[in-house]
DNA sequence: CTTGACAAACCGTCCGGCCGGTATAGTTCC
DNA sequence: GGAACTATACCGGCCGGACGGTTTGTCAAG
């Protein structure tokens, strides 16, 4: 039962090799050969840790969706006072470290690859993100407002993945303050 | 010189087919072959017509982005009054007949297509959407409230594609009145 | 001497691309 | 007007290569 728990250590320096791959060469460049090769192992050596492809991406999105949760539970964590979800998400979106920034990179790379070989693998990280709209439907602001800025983080986040626009750091920070007119302004 | 413009009608044909098989079984199963039979036509045909599989991914994404600037500059020229792009931007993304929201899977699929293959090809579509951010910036609105509008525009089409929500349609009404807020409050 | 952790070689399949061929519809030239 | 020629649009088969996966071998540790 080679999948249950070897000493993790193996298997984590193989989904490292597959994360950086599709980082730097794209969803096709990952294929088992090279995610070995890249961990310093040879192809069967990987396949004696991941069965298949299939269970080598499972393992990437289960690694990716905790990570989110845990991401965001912390960032959560660091609000206080009214609307914690929404100004969480907020400052996920916008407040970022360039470690967070690189993670993001990992995590669309991730993402893509998983949806490319097959969209229903992405549940774990869909449940994920039901997860926080419920906790900003739980802030209690005018029904949508919470919903619009999670859409427009999404936005932002999606658009960089694809590499659609080049913003400014100023442009940025104008979308935020406009955001926040949502949580400052709950005239509903 | 067959790539120039012969009578357009088998490379629409194969265009069209190739985004059914990309929208019904998803990236990988367009390949030629799949074109071709879809088409209707034997693959040797088919590459009559695109000399590789990167000239059907151009012809691909070239028709996407005609059509998204087309379908711009339609629904802003519906618009009347103040922010005539933000709130086309706005009504795009909401006010959805059925086969506006058909087209947008459509282009969803060939976005995700082109991006696998080479994402530098999807230089067109970034153009299109380079000009759609220059009109919203001559809305003269505060600084960031027509790019959020977009950026939660853009989270919606692209969660949407992903399958990353099931949105009520009272929880879609409610982001856009949530959004139009940000037409109405010019508060700078 | 068994077992966990690999290595190396191999196999079947599929995909992109190329080629030789062909039927049809002009076009040229006598 | 009809024979020769050419261009267009397409067919069907083939090839080289890559990829996922299997099998067999190895080798140190316990």
């Amino acid at each position: 039962m080679p999948d249950a728990s070897p000493p993790p250590d193996a298997r984590t320096r193989i989904l490292d090799a597959a994360e950086r791959i599709v980082q730097a060469k794209g969803v096709p460049a990952m294929t088992l050969g090279a995610a070995a090769r890249e961990a310093g192992i040879s192809k069967g050596g990987l396949l004696y840790h991941f069965a298949s492809k299939e269970a080598m991406l499972h393992g990437l999105v289960a690694r990716l969706a905790e990570y989110i949760r845990m991401e965001f539970e912390s960032v959560l964590a660091m609000q206080s006072g009214r609307c914690p979800a929404t100004r969480a998400v907020l400052a996920w979106a916008f407040d970022h470290p360039e470690t967070v920034c690189e993670n993001h990179r990992r995590a669309g790379a991730v993402f893509l690859a998983v949806f490319h070989h097959d969209p229903a693998m992405l549940g774990p990280i869909r449940a994920v993100f039901a997860q926080i709209r419920d906790a900003l439907r739980q802030d209690s602001l005018p029904p949508g407002h919470a919903l619009a800025i999670n859409a427009a983080s999404d936005g932002l986040f999606f658009a960089a993945l694809f590499g659609m626009y080049e913003q400014t750091a100023e442009e940025r920070l104008d979308i935020r303050t406009a955001l926040e007119v949502l949580i400052l302004e709950p005239r509903a």
